[in-house]
DNA sequence: GCAAATATTTAGGCTTACCGAAATCATAGG
DNA sequence: CCTATGATTTCGGTAAGCCTAAATATTTGC
């Protein structure tokens, strides 16, 4: 297996490609990874010119962009790095769960396969990340319970919350003033008539205060898995043997 | 005070400046750091310059190059990232001492101050690294056994390991499997009359072979400290106040 | 003291990854 | 069907860090 050289910036145009599908079904236009990035659109357009000179994505001109077999396996490899990372820096150094994103978009660029491998074996191959995020094993391949979005749910749904969005570290902060975390066992009970938002019941919280008003942001930056309905299924990923190892060569 | 913006290139050119500095007395010449950099002449050249424009680095054309305090502070602070971090790889995720090097020269440039003193705080504030390295504290003071070469020593000297070269990971392979490490007790028995080399008795070793002869290079890669004649002693580094943290803006 | 050898700097170029402005393509509304 | 609008790419430029080759300064040997 061809091992592209690779630099931070082509590992995180592939990272935020694979990032948008993750969820998404359609594959990412050339704008929204620009926004993404925080770079401008023709900086894009010439570092998909080269991803694709690299073998790593599919694109024609003017058209949506697709990652390779090859992209995708780079792509997961970060994505393993970022959450492994995340989980660490959590468990074994005390961060809080709003402060380690950025620490692990800069580290995930820096550390050796061997660095992550004793991580993954010290944290006991976790396959999940702070925030909920589906960590990928070393052959990637994901383990992650089935789950929507909060605010896409009808009133009458009930489970656990499995994902929260980390991108940002207020609505984090915010939402453990709410005593909402990950596994928190919800209730949706329904939305306001007018204005925004959507109302849930905490099942299992001490202090029952009744049923609270999330804001539409909130609600959006919300998974949630249904309760006893099926177990944690396995997604089998396309890329046969190993994840890339661009960082072997350091 | 002033947080000039570096970058990972700057960063490694004061460091190894200061390294350089840190045993022996006289100043590091321009070519002198493009090998240790592994860069041009010309290379140094130019960036000697910005260092200058930064105020890093006092030096005049065709002149050996100077830290200013500035540039010490900076130092210092890179040092004490590396040393710490290697120690951390050690006996937090299980490296060998041999391994840690490499690991940590790309480590340094990426971890947050919040990083470094977590895992400081963790470790237990270390003030040597695997290979006896000081770690300046996080002032800049650096607490050390007064060591020498071993190869500079007459025979009869006897003391303790105190620092090891970490550059070459097949030499410390080496010292291990002659079972000489950090802080073994050793004593100087003399020189073979032709040929190289150092004969020297472990003293506390269990199968006492009798005297080893070691080679001239591993002979100048180790410094003994003397048993019992000083303590350790603290250097108040000039720099008044916290060290440097260009890696606070991150 | 002066020429040869050595050390250092300068000059001119290259690569990566950005940018803003201008040109080109795609498509939605009429 | 055809144009206006927005999305995307192309074009010319910049900055950091490196390079080789050429020029210049310093040091050494005689
Ligand atoms: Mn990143
Ligand atoms: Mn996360
Ligand atoms: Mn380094
Ligand atoms: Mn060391």
């Amino acid at each position: 297996m061809k091992q592209t050289a690779t630099s931070s910036s082509i590992e995180d145009y592939v990272k935020v490609i694979y990032a948008f599908t993750e969820w998404q079904d359609k594959p990412i236009t050339s704008s929204v990874l620009a926004t993404r990035l925080g770079v401008a659109n023709s900086s894009v357009s010439e570092m998909v010119r080269k991803l694709k000179d690299l073998g790593l994505v599919d694109h024609e001109p003017y058209s949506p962009i697709h990652l390779t077999a090859e992209g995708l396996s780079l792509a997961l490899s970060m994505v393993r790095r970022h959450r492994l990372l995340e989980t660490y820096l959590v468990q074994e150094l005390g961060y809080t769960w709003d402060e380690v994103h950025d620490e692990a978009e800069q580290l995930e660029h820096a550390v050796s396969d061997h660095f992550i491998e004793r991580m993954s074996a010290k944290l006991g191959h976790p396959v999940r990340d702070p925030h909920g995020d589906p960590i990928p094993d070393a052959h990637g391949n994901i383990t992650m319970a089935p789950s929507h979005r909060l605010d896409e749910l009808d009133p009458g749904h009930t489970g656990r919350i499995s994902r929260i969005s980390d991108h940002d570290p207020e609505l984090l902060r915010h939402l453990e003033s709410l005593g909402i975390g990950l596994d928190t066992q919800l209730t949706v009970v329904g939305r306001p008539r007018f204005g925004a938002g959507l109302q849930v019941r905490l099942d299992l919280s001490e202090n029952d205060a009744g049923p609270q008003t999330l804001g539409d942001e909130v609600a959006a930056s919300l998974w949630l898995a249904s309760v006893g309905r099926h177990a944690d299924c396995t997604v089998q990923e396309l890329t046969g043997g190993s994840l890339m190892s661009p960082h072997s060569a350091q």
